[in-house]
This record gives structure tokens, C-alpha cells and sequence, in this order.
DNA sequence: ATTATTTGCTAAACCGATATAGCAAGATAT
DNA sequence: ATATCTTGCTATATCGGTTTAGCAAATAAT
């Protein structure tokens, strides 16, 4: 006997069938909207599968259809606020079109992002969006892993000598906006406090802020770029050691991030040095409490959730493709959004639209341009 | 001809079973680690494993074990610091078991919080951990869904006459010593500026506040509580309102959270109301930025990550056990963190150890007790 | 009227694992 | 030497769907 156990089973598409008195076959096709099946039988199981409260098993199509409607999402830390953005794009756009997304992360270690990446392909994920730790030694295994699975794959950073779908911000442009930015108010010495070895992120908005120095005739001593990390204590202890040594200072800091730019200011509060008057200092992300924050805080506004859904739609674009595999790269822009944290050198007030108002009425939290 | 694909397929159970000359049982008990199976075969089987590198198929394992060894996480807001702590307290908790997170949000909107646990559901998941919206009028019927379908479930509120697993904080004990200290401060107008009417938290903060304004004495007129919501602008429109209107305002402002806080202070800043003398401002959650905003904000400290943690441990417990489940709440303290937001009703600044250190060297990020 | 085509449905193979029953050979007990 | 138990493995049913081939009846074409 089937279905005599103690525990209340779950109804299957057999039960359906049997209560319509028709095929499983036919049970599947009204549940597929295929449209062999006539007006009258199609609304007997469809009254069926309501009455019973029926719910497919997803796992059982899967298996036999060979798609599990669900992607895996990679990021780097979870509760970045630069992630977490990407993460609500990923998670809008699939859940709006019936897929369901799997959550990976990194947490900034090469070992647990590859067994995030296996742990996602052994669920058979339809497609990847994966943000991929890549130092200059990186070994990029994990990544023929995944495209020779023949999974459709978009990458949220570019990745050397990998042709693969990318969605990605122009850092360097971007670094070099803000480094022009603040030479043009008139600093000289500008140091780059700088995120970790195996971003790439990193590694081009470093290129950024050097090409901003030599074009404008500057020079980067080694000094000028200080190791700090992706933490806001990591700004805070990169920016202690450096404010309190003796010699020469900065007049102005290009953070890696936002997290590491307020780490910054907390340091440079407590040794007693004003914010913009003595140090200018910039951010990246911009993310949402660079406004709120001690003096506001100018950074680059990267369009994450933009991110997310490009990610997204490229990623789509794949799934259930199986013969033609893109190979785009869509690059969104990253603006500088100057607020009260940046001065001119000598101490006087930036110009331009320094506007006093810090959070407008609640207007669309997304808003953003796309390339 | 099977496996003469165009395509290289994935390999399988079969596959390995054939090199290997064994039968696919074996390789399957070879897989989960059975005890009869001889060392030798063992061994064997394993060789054949790594050389073609197969990774089983957790589709079909699902399906014919059905344990899919995963579990559904439902927030109601991917990108808020306090759910984001919390992902990432349940998602490192289970990718250390082997088990894979699929994310779920109802951003707020009953019918999404529906629809996404539909689809865990249907994925079915082994367990669901669930922030559920829940308003006076709540329709429950989801939960009971949950629950008639025998999936181990662990709430992160607690929920009016439903028994099921909770992990939470003592809302109205932490909102009680919050406005307790304010009174204590010398403070008779306090407002609170409340969250969503469907949020449990809401309901406990606002019953704590209420409990020590009784307490103490003090009028809780009609206006003493408007209206706010969960976002940062929220608390800027509202507090915009208020401090611009005639009559006689309060002298501290306690927030449903700190987001919401934050957008006080950043009105009030805009006011040319300074921040603690003329008005004292407690949020709620102690997110990463309290102590690099504008004033320093004092607030609850919540103990997210270890909550998701809790809430992990409790399903885990949960699940596979067919025969017993649990009905069990984990309460976790919640207590006040005072810093510069707030000071003496008559504008001088309150007592106790205000320590001038804002983010101390990189300790860890996750401390907290638990009871 | 006969053949060809379409319509609507079913039977059965299949997806890739797990799990149970059973079988043969070797070890132990009687 | 025979009966009983282990040990180590295999055959096969099963999980709950999808999908293909095919069949019967209805419709259209010749």
C-alpha cells in the first residue's frame, strides 16, 4: 500500500491524476500550459490540483527537465552594503520571473569560494553570478570549473584573460575622477588608502589614482599608497598609524571603499584633525549613510542594485540558451558625488553646489543611469 | 547510444560505476560513507571518483533521499543591516554543515513574504527560518501552510497564538531601559517614532516605551508616537513635521530603529536643532555606523548575527528528526549602547563613561552574549 | 467512401540518485 | 560436516515529475 503513512505525505501529480481520472501525462501538460489539452479536462484538473492544494515538486522537475530554476549568487562578503545592493538587484529580477536564487559568499576566502561555487553547481544552479576573489597570483580553477559545466556565468568583476559575461563599474575612470578631482582643489600630496591585494576593483582604481598623479605632473611616492582593507577598522587603524607618525602628511585620502573612508574620519576626529579643513578625504560605493555620517562624505556612486539586475538580465539571456554563449561586458559609470569632506588645500570651502540638504524626501532608493 | 551527446554531459553515478566495475549501489554507498563496503572497492571507487571528477547530483539526491539539504531564509528586507547580519549568522552556520541557503524576501509586502516562502517551498527546502510581517490583522494562513507541510520552522519574532520555534530579542525590556534612561536624564516629552504597524518588534517597542512612561509617571499623549517606518528617510519626514511645527516638541526622540534615527538627526541638523542639547535621539538595532554618524547615536544593541546563528542551531535540531518538534524560544538581550546622542534634559551632558574612542582596533566584529 | 490530418490523450522511458531485499562466498558455531 | 551468521556486493524498485512515441477518435481532404 502507497500512501499509508503515519505522516500526512505530500500530494503528488498521481493523486491529481487519479482524482481527475486522467494520465499524469496529461496532469503535467495542463500544469506546462501546453496546448494540446482541451477546455473541458484542463479545468477538471485544474479544479483538482486547487481542491488538493496541490504544489509540484520542484525537485522532481528538475531532475527530470534538467532545469532546477535557480541561479547561485557569489558575493564577496554578505553584509557589505555594496553587496547587499547587488544582492536585492539578483533577487528582484529572479524572483519576478520564477527563479529562485541560492546564496554563496566568499567572506573574503579563496578556499570557501570555491566550495560556495561547488556546493551551487552540485544543486545544479541554472546560472552563476559569481564576484570573484583575484589576486595577481589567483588561480582561476574554480572558474574553467564552472564554465566547462557549461553554466551560464556573468562575473561582477572583470577577470584577466577570461572571456566571460561581465557587469562591471569603469574604476579607473571613476579613481581617476576623484583623484583629478582633489588635485584640482589643489592637493599635492594625496594618498590612496588601498582595499585588498585580490581585487581587481582595487588594483584598477589604484591604476586610476596613478594615472591621475603623473598626468598631472604629480609624484607617488611608495607612501602614497598605505595597505588598509575593506573594514571600517581597517581605515581607522591604516589612518591612526599614518596621522600619528611625524613627517609629512596627506592633505587628502582616496579611500578603496566607504567602510575604510569612515574608519578614516573616526581616526582623524580623534587626533584632533578637521575634516575638510586639514584632510579632505573620499569614499567609494557610495553607500547609503555616506550623507549621515560625521561630515558628509564625497565617494563615487556606484550603481549596485543596477548592478545586480544587469547581472541579472545577462544571466537570463543564457539560461536555457544552450548553444549560443555571450561574451558581453556591460560597464555602468561611477560619478563622483562631492559632499562636505572635501576642501580645497588650503582649508577654503570647496566650491561648486555643496548643497546643504542631507536626505531628500523619501524619492526612489535606485535611481541610476546604465551604459 | 547513451552519453553520445554534442555536448559533454555531466558525469554520473553510472558512469563512475562502469570504470570502476562495480555496481552503482556501491559507488552510492562508497558516496555516503556506508560501513559495507571492503576497503579495497572502497579505495577503488574513490580513484575513479577524482580521475573523472564527478560530483553527485543533489537534484536526484534530493529527490530519491528526499533530504535536499537545504533550508530557506525569509527576510523582509535584503538590504538592511540587520537582516544582512543575521544572512550572514544562518549563512555560515549551514554552509559549515554542507547545507546550501536559498533567499527569500518579502520587502515588506505580505503577498511577496507569501510567494517567496511558495517558492522555498516548492524547492523543498528542509527547513525555513522566516521574519514574519505580521499586523494586527495578520493573515497567518502562510504559517500554517509551513507548518502543515511538516517543514521544521524557526520564527525571528514571535507570533500571537502560533507555537512554533522563535529566536528573538526582549523588544520591550530593551525599549523600557531605553526611555527609562531618558527619563532618568531629566526628559518628560519623549516621542516615539514608530515603525510598521505589522511588525511584532514594533508592537514590543512600543508597549516598552509606553510601560516606562507609566511607570515613571509621565503623559503619553496621542502625539507622542507618529508614525515613521523602517527607512532612513522615513525618520527625516517625520522628524521634518514635527520640529517644524509650532508648540511645544519633545526633548527626545526614541526611533523604531536606527536607520530611522539617523534620519532625525539628519533633520534636525537641517533644523538648526543641535543634537544632544537640544534634543536627545536613541535608534535601535546598533548597526556598524552608529558611532560615525553625525552625533554619535546611542542605541539597542541587537545581537543579529548570533541571532541568525540561534535560529540556524534551532532548525538544525530540527531537521531529519521526523517524530519530535520542538517549541522552543531563544530570547537574546538587547541592551542599551549610550553614546553622544543623548545628554541631560536641560542640555548638559549626561553622566557615565562617554568614552572618546569611536571604532576600537579591529576586534571582533561579532561579539555579543547570548542567553 | 476512403484516405490523410489533426486533436486529445495515454503508456512508458527517463532524469540520477537512494535504499531495500536478496544472493554468494567466507567465517563461526555446533 | 552441517547449519548459521557475517561480509560485501548487486538487482531493482523508487522518488515525482517531463517527454516522446503512439493510438484512437474526430475532422478534413480527395
Amino acid at each position: 500500500m502507497i500512501n499509508q503513512n503515519r505522516f500526512k505525505e505530500k500530494v503528488t501529480i498521481d493523486d491529481v491524476a487519479r482524482l481527475a481520472g486522467v494520465s499524469k501525462s496529461t496532469v503535467s501538460f495542463v500544469l506546462n500550459n501546453r496546448p494540446s489539452i482541451s477546455a473541458s479536462t484542463r479545468d477538471r484538473v485544474r479544479e483538482v490540483i486547487r481542491k488538493l492544494n496541490y504544489q509540484p515538486n520542484q525537485i522532481a522537475r528538475s531532475l527530470s527537465s534538467r532545469q532546477t530554476r535557480s541561479i547561485g549568487l557569489v558575493v564577496k562578503q554578505i553584509d557589505n552594503p555594496y553587496f547587499t545592493k547587488i544582492m536585492r538587484g539578483v533577487f528582484e529580477y529572479f524572483s519576478g520571473c520564477g527563479y529562485t536564487v541560492l546564496l554563496g559568499s566568499s567572506e573574503l576566502q579563496p578556499d570557501r569560494e570555491k566550495s560556495s561555487i561547488e556546493a551551487l553547481l552540485r544543486q545544479r544552479v541554472d546560472g552563476l553570478i559569481l564576484s570573484p576573489l583575484q589576486g595577481p597570483d589567483a588561480d582561476m580553477s574554480h572558474l574553467s570549473l564552472i564554465l566547462q559545466n557549461q553554466v551560464p556565468l556573468v562575473l561582477l568583476e572583470k577577470v584577466a584573460n577570461v572571456a566571460a559575461n561581465v557587469v562591471d563599474i569603469r574604476n579607473e575612470g571613476a579613481a581617476f575622477e576623484a583623484v583629478s578631482y582633489l588635485i584640482g582643489l589643489g592637493h599635492r600630496r594625496i594618498a590612496y588608502y588601498s582595499g585588498p591585494d585580490y581585487s581587481m576593483h582595487n588594483r584598477e582604481r589604484l591604476t586610476g589614482y596613478r594615472r591621475a598623479m603623473m598626468e598631472h605632473g604629480l609624484p607617488f611616492p611608495a607612501s602614497g599608497v598605505r595597505q588598509a582593507g575593506v573594514y571600517l577598522e581597517d581605515g581607522y587603524a591604516a589612518a591612526k598609524t599614518q596621522f600619528s607618525m611625524a613627517g609629512e602628511r596627506p592633505t587628502a585620502v582616496f579611500c578603496f571603499n566607504d567602510l575604510v573612508a569612515i574608519g578614516v574620519m573616526n581616526a582623524l576626529m580623534e587626533l584632533g584633525i578637521r575634516i575638510p579643513e586639514d584632510v579632505s578625504v573620499i569614499g567609494f560605493d557610495d553607500i547609503e549613510f555616506c550623507g549621515s555620517v560625521r561630515v558628509p562624505l564625497s565617494s563615487i556612486r556606484v550603481p549596485a542594485y543596477e548592478m545586480g539586475k544587469a547581472a541579472a538580465d545577462l544571466l537570463m539571456q543564457q539560461i536555457g540558451k544552450t548553444d549560443f554563449v555571450l561574451r558581453q561586458t556591460v560597464e555602468l559609470e561611477a560619478t563622483l558625488m562631492p559632499r562636505a569632506s572635501c576642501a580645497r588645500a588650503d582649508g577654503r570651502p570647496a566650491g561648486g553646489s555643496q548643497k546643504k540638504k542631507h536626505t531628500g524626501p523619501a524619492g526612489p532608493r535606485t535611481a541610476g543611469g546604465m551604459t
